[in-house]
DNA sequence: CGGATGGTTCGGCCGATACCGAATTGTCGC
DNA sequence: GCGACAATTCGGTATCGGCCGAACCATCCG
């Protein structure tokens, strides 16, 4: 259930029973826990609950986890079914990109040394705090005049590095309002727009040499 | 028995049980787990099997699991035991100082320009990597031509950051190197020695203002 | 070799917890 | 007010897992 919060959006307990192959009884006793805990908050809104996590901080957590067990598990035994294919292809996580989409953009930012990206860290540099201006995301919100930083995130499909932090969010956030990509409904999986593949391409210089196209 | 071994140092199964309070044969039961999942490694000496937290990635994240953990349980009742306050001014963190101590030589970095922390990381400045340098941490080693990345950790019992990444490492090791700091026997706490206070004060500006001098 | 020490395995006890079905509360719309 | 729908609470069961004492294995030392 935490994993699939871990996607940003808000789901109420039934929905989050049915992911997670339970009754909804037993659902409830766990995110009545959670948000004990204070790792989930709930709010209501007509006759649903919505659960989501608490605080970024909570999300690095289990970001941190999965990296781990991801690691721990060297696949098993290979699911391999369509949806997996399309979370490994494109997901969110809390709130920026991950998977193959997540790491191209990474990638190709790092390229074109509009951002650094270390295993302790990372930076966004002259030329990318122009770029990324440019491409309609408002530094100085955050900067408060000094240097911006971004932070690296392991994703646990590529095993490799994505953007995540101020600069990770504003990225997904803008993608979506350029209708670059959508939410499939009822996952975390993203999916990725005719006009968005050639965005990306031409304004980002993201290769996707994916067949995935859902 | 994981947060004891975040001190960096391999611990045997019965000062682990010890700590825990538990049985040997229960510790030991729990640290075949742990070690099956590569949570930890363990390593033969002597009679004597010493146990060590796998990688730096499982050091995150348990450390990321101990910032949340130290939020949702607001000092509950609040020991404040001398070894309580030994280690809340100044332990180590898996391969860096944390506590009182590592926050207050964070603030004094930051104070003088030498390292930039946010939130989402850090970074040392040009006139960092020369006071750095000047104080016997060998950069050259790990940026390989580009710039340093140090690691913002959110201290538990400062509710602050303190530094981490390699740069924190090479604080801690120089500290130590100068006889500036010592081991506690048996914790994490660490001892700062009277030349210790001295070259803080003078050399990276640290102003400790606690009483504690145990 | 025999005693001491560090460590693990085995067997059994017991409390904690996951889980579900049935019943209950609460909210919405008619 | 009364079904419908969402969600929780309650009661009960089965299982899991932590824990310990006792026994067993391995290593070191005199």
């Amino acid at each position: 259930m935490l994993a699939a919060l871990m996607s940003g959006q808000a789901l109420t307990s039934s929905e989050l029973a049915t992911l997670a192959h339970i009754s909804r009884p037993t659902a409830s006793g766990h995110l009545g826990k959670l948000v004990a805990a204070r790792l989930l908050t709930v709010s209501q809104k007509r006759r649903n609950r919505y659960y989501r996590i608490a605080s970024p901080l909570v999300a690095k957590m289990l970001e941190s986890i999965k990296a781990v067990a991801a690691i721990e598990t060297p696949a098993r035994h290979r699911p391999h079914s369509a949806q997996d294919d399309a979370l490994r292809f494109a997901r969110t996580c809390y709130d920026h990109l991950a998977g193959g989409l997540g790491v191209a953009i990474a990638d190709a930012l790092v390229a074109r040394r509009f951002i650094v990206l270390t295993d302790e860290g990372g930076a966004v540099t002259a030329a990318g705090a122009r770029f990324l201006t440019k491409f309609g995301i408002d530094l100085a919100r955050k900067s408060a005049g000094r240097r911006i930083f971004c932070r690296a995130c392991l994703d646990w499909s590529e095993r490799r590095y994505h953007v995540a932090g101020f600069i990770g969010a504003e990225i997904w956030r803008r993608c979506f309002e350029l209708g670059w990509i959508t939410r499939q409904r009822d996952s975390r999986a993203v999916r990725v727009t005719t006009t968005g593949r050639r965005g990306l391409r031409d304004t980002l210089g993201v290769k996707l040499n994916f067949e995935h196209r859902s």
